[in-house]
DNA sequence: CGTGTGACTCAGT
DNA sequence: GACTGAGCCACAC
């Protein structure tokens, strides 16, 4: 069993993996949001690199997307990504996620105010 | 150990 | 709404 190997990685990238893994289904989370829970609230980027290397197949790394529901990037395979969103109930237009904003996990406790 | 790069984000224009 | 510049972080070389 354990073809996998998390210990492999570093602390950060072992904790993105377990938060996007956390990510239930017809659910969408943003980078900055997964670097946040992961400890690091300005590592949205480096999330990205992590996802890009990202070994683990159980990781739904195409659950994860960027700021404003934005779809960010899957390899190149973007349409793949919005295929496996729409395959979750996500709507999905173009490089956009409509519903992103009910979508996004954890549930932010309701919409933005004035403030952002 | 310094530099470059990237599936990012925010603020300003 | 779109583009630009600057900031921030981890990893490969």
């Amino acid at each position: 069993m354990m073809a996998k190997d998390p210990n492999s990685r570093s602390d950060f990238v072992r904790r993105v993996l377990s938060v996007v893994k956390r990510v239930p289904p017809g659910r969408v989370i943003t980078y900055g949001m997964v670097a946040e829970l992961a400890g690091r609230p300005r590592a949205a980027r480096a999330v990205g690199n992590i996802m890009a290397s990202c070994g683990d197949r159980s990781v739904p790394c195409h659950r994860v997307i960027a700021a404003a529901g934005r779809i960010g990037g899957f390899g190149g395979n973007i349409a793949m990504k919005q295929a496996l969103l729409r395959a979750e109930g996500v709507r999905v237009a173009g490089q956009l996620v409509r519903d992103w904003r009910e979508r996004t996990w954890p549930a932010a406790g309701g919409r933005r105010r004035t403030n952002k």
